[in-house]
DNA sequence: AGAGATATAGACCAAATGGTCTTTAAATCA
DNA sequence: TGATTTAAAGACCATTTGGTCTATATCTCT
């Protein structure tokens, strides 16, 4: 194959797109004009539709790249490696940290766009629906590993607790949005946890 | 004072409201068209205008609405006069039944307004912000009655776990906006619930 | 009947929307 | 140098946005 001849591509797409998450994740989709997109990408009209189409794939891409962000970070915590218990301290420290002070008022793109789209756009539902999925049966993973382990407290059952955590973790995504707490969030997730393992 | 003399009113002001509610609440603020909200109303541009001044005051009574319903179930519910368990136990099950089946792709207003819009409408913040606080706070006063009834589990502390169920419910209505359980999520209230009581 | 108030229908508006296209400058190769 | 490819700038487009205003019909009172 003949090489590409012509002036190369100068701007790295991945970066377009991570710039365009942060604008989707602090305006929500409707609110984001193009303009925003344009000026947070630093891309012409012509380069962005070049590049993605439309505003519409484009916050696909966004919306995958955050995704798989979070799952990168929930692999890391949860690793089977780890001892079960401390992946799960990490992974709700984890939100912990995220839903306090200013972190909090960021929100969740995830969450955001589940309320603002999912209803009405099946491309969007099936990205969510499948991660909500992957995040609950991660959870629910290393409970059964904290079980096997003679970890969990009598009667607790990992696909119930996962789901009570995984509903836990998004609901403080939401309420810490309006006024993000720190230290009460902290006790509850330490409560709530402490409610699982013996 | 004298009576008034033309025309009267001829339309319900709150019906109007509820119906730009249902909007609302089904597209969300940015999505909801001004043809939209006429066709729900039945109301011409004139008329609403006139009685709500804009979209965006429309929209505010819309979410007092929405709140003041949610404010009288939880009422109901956690009536001081019942059983706190029991209250609790429905407070539950009614949220494992918005989020169950058709009901629960509707998802909640609140969440979705949280979302899409407290982070940058103070008029909106205010009021989410004073729900959540009202929420927790009748849930934390069940778990009080409940706890000074001797049917806590040692340990419980009634703040902390009012801001786990809190957060249980509104996580609950995320997640199942997308893909609605019903069975799994009634068995997973109940699992939480029986963590704190006796 | 007539005065007074209100509703509707829809024309109208400026601004903003997402999206296309053309022109021009730049970068790389042969 | 010249061919080729790309990016940026911005003109341009139809449509939609939230919002105003006027004309007309309708209703209730005196």
């Amino acid at each position: 194959m003949p090489l590409p001849r012509g002036r190369p591509r100068s701007f790295d797409a991945e970066a377009a797109v991570e710039r365009a998450m942060g604008v989707f994740w602090s305006r929500g989709y409707h609110a984001t004009a193009l303009p925003d997109l344009l000026r947070a990408t630093k891309l012409s009209r012509g380069s962005l539709y070049a590049a993605f189409g439309d505003k519409h794939s484009l916050f696909l891409r966004a919306l995958d790249r955050y995704i798989a962000d979070a799952v990168t970070r929930m692999d890391i915590e949860l690793d089977p490696r780890k001892e079960p218990v401390d992946g799960l301290r990490a992974y709700l420290a984890g939100y912990v940290d995220r839903t306090s002070g200013a972190h909090g008022r960021l929100g969740c793109l995830v969450i955001a766009t589940t309320m603002e789209l999912a209803g009405r756009d099946a491309d969007v539902n099936r990205r969510i629906a499948s991660f909500f999925k992957v995040m609950e049966a991660r959870v629910a993973d290393a409970l059964s590993r904290a079980k096997a382990a003679g970890k969990l407290a009598d009667g607790v059952d990992p696909a119930n607790a996962a789901r009570i955590l995984v509903c836990f973790v998004e609901g403080l995504r939401v309420i810490s949005k309006t006024a993000p707490t720190g230290t009460i969030t902290q006790a509850a997730a330490d409560a709530l946890l402490d409610r699982f393992i013996r």
